[in-house]
DNA sequence: CAGCTATTTAGAACCATTATAAACTATATA
DNA sequence: TATATAGTTTATAATGGTTCTAAATAGCTG
């Protein structure tokens, strides 16, 4: 019961539908990427019974809040999330509106060398856009 | 009439509102970002006439088709543009939602050892989240 | 000036996301 | 095991940024 230990131990209660979640987001041999309406067909694509809507919006923030997913910075008018929680950075496909992934040895250690008082770096990521 | 020449060489018709919202865009000491709403009250606080919110998007639009201006790619519901369309980045501070410009100096070159057959890089942004 | 095309405009439409409030459920406690 | 309670789910409405539409207006070329 992976998942069901996974949630408790974040404070948030094994209900089925983020159990149903989870296998669809994290029982896969890749990470991948995501928009809310993708894992919205995914997950009617994989599960009998219905989730709403509203339940995958409220699941995904709260996997976001605790780390299991990440947001990724793009020009979109939707939301992308990614499952590899590495640190890694995306080439943005503008013709498709597609992610790839960048190891990070693809791009090489970043070094931000100015500080700005009283905060602190949460994330650094690097976005390449594409074009044909 | 620089932007009026601007605007012609670039194949756009030097309007009366374009040119009033070159001057509120390009007519400063600084470089800023800002998001249409932003613009918007900026253009309300310094011009007479009205401005529509429709010929604010479409001039917004063209002037970054045009490369006179830059999306910059962060997680928010409204798009941020920047009037800087020198090459670098930005620190995110979260809690605000204002964006600080980094120069490349502060970052470092970046060198991008992945290629993608068939594409060329068109942009490479880095965006540093920040926290308290 | 005439005629043509680009541009502006108000308002409607669109659509991703968030809010609401009622029904349901996991869990702790007795 | 029953019960209370706080957390979740749900359908649906509301929100809000952005885009579309179609009519009016304004640059521009001859």
């Amino acid at each position: 019961m992976k998942y069901i230990d996974k949630l408790r131990n974040s404070g948030l209660r094994p209900t089925k539908q983020r159990l149903q979640i989870c296998e669809v987001l994290f029982n896969t041999e890749r990470t991948f990427h995501f928009t809310i309406n993708e894992l919205e067909q995914k997950i009617k694509d994989r599960i009998d019974n219905k989730i709403s809507l509203a339940t995958i919006y409220n699941t995904v923030h709260a996997f976001e809040k605790k780390g299991y997913l990440k947001q990724i910075p793009v020009n979109s008018n939707q939301t992308y999330f990614d499952t590899n929680i590495t640190d890694h950075h995306h080439f943005y496909n503008l013709k498709d509106g597609k992610l790839i992934d960048l190891e990070n040895s693809d791009v090489g250690p970043i070094n931000i060398k100015r500080k700005i008082d009283g905060k602190k770096i949460k994330s650094i990521e690097v976005l390449v856009k594409l074009e044909d």
